[in-house]
DNA sequence: TAAGTTGTTCATTTTTATTTGACTAAATCG
DNA sequence: CGATTTAGTCAAATAAAAATGAACAACTTA
């Protein structure tokens, strides 16, 4: 699985510092951070995956390449791969340069509102979006019903556009209420 | 599938009536409120059916029995009564009485808050819980970590402790905001 | 420039979540 | 009471989501 090569014994003096070949096991510390991540962007409907990546670094002081990951989590490379690009891409981890190093380094971004922020406008905006369409069509149908039906249908099309316009409204303050 | 028995030719004066055979299509109006509410419910992280059931129930003029709903929404009488059960757990249908029928007739209950209270129950309630005594366990981990390193994680931890606090604080403000 | 390193992509496999429907219990009917 | 209707349960089947790892591309470096 992981291809080590042995060193020649000849090789006393390398001309390349090889890095530790063992990877530690997790400390009781990261196992809490882990487990804690992962229920926690289970919340927003996240992968596993993403919970250990992002649990493992928030308790690391220093920086982490992708490859410590892979071993430390006993995870696969595609995963670890997406996984970052992922959180990267809604800013919850940031890569950092370590000097001798050519991997790519990561560290997490302590501010969890990330989250949060990237569900809104993932997940509930444009859910809320498409409803706004929605509502008018259904409407539409609605006229075509038959007097007493309509007069049933009404009221509920009414309780719809209130949830939907509450939701638009709510969006920018729960923003606000967040980063804060 | 459906166990349909031929009323025999003489029986012109049946002394039960019988209830229609066949179930009607979806109307254009319920596959669209169908479809808003699987959309819905998905935010949850609750199952299509669950989605599929409210919907059809959000626009039905008169309550619905079961056997009604697995036909019309060609969905197993499995999936009906779970999902049935789940919804009337948090109060989004109720049951209402109708003579001369010995089923169980549904209707949706309107306040759509009723998800969100309900996630706010389960899901994120729980997870605050167990929060707080995970807290209390990672900063005991933490103090007994090299002096550099406990610096690095102390911040981090305040952090998350702020977030939880946050969230505790939320969660009544969110649920009497939900409910106005 | 050949060999090694790092990281991405994606078809396949594995795991998890959901649905199905046979079986059953309970209630009602004749 | 026996037949029928209604609805609940749960093991098995199916579908959906996530993880794996081989193949590859882009770099680096020796």
């Amino acid at each position: 699985m992981r291809n080590l090569r042995l060193m020649p014994a000849t090789a006393l003096f390398p001309t390349t510092v090889k890095r530790a070949l063992k990877s530690e096991a997790l400390t009781a510390l990261e196992v809490e951070a882990i487990d804690l991540f992962i229920s926690f962007v289970r919340l927003f409907g996240l992968p596993k995956s993403i919970g250990e990546i992002y649990g493992l670094l928030f308790v690391s002081p220093k920086p982490v390449p992708m490859d410590a990951m892979m071993e430390r989590l006993s995870m696969s490379k595609g995963a670890a791969s997406q996984g970052l690009k992922l959180l990267r891409s809604f800013g919850a981890v940031k890569t950092a340069y370590v000097a001798g190093d050519r991997r790519d380094h990561y560290t997490a971004d302590f501010e969890l509102s990330r989250f949060a922020t990237m569900f809104i406008k993932h997940e509930l905006q444009p859910h809320l979006d498409s409803g706004l369409a929605r509502l008018d069509r259904m409407e539409r149908l609605m006229e075509k019903l038959p007097r007493d039906q309509k007069s049933a249908t009404a009221p509920r099309m009414a309780k719809l556009r209130h949830w939907q316009e509450k939701g638009q409204m709510m969006m920018p303050l729960i923003a606000k209420f967040l980063v804060s």
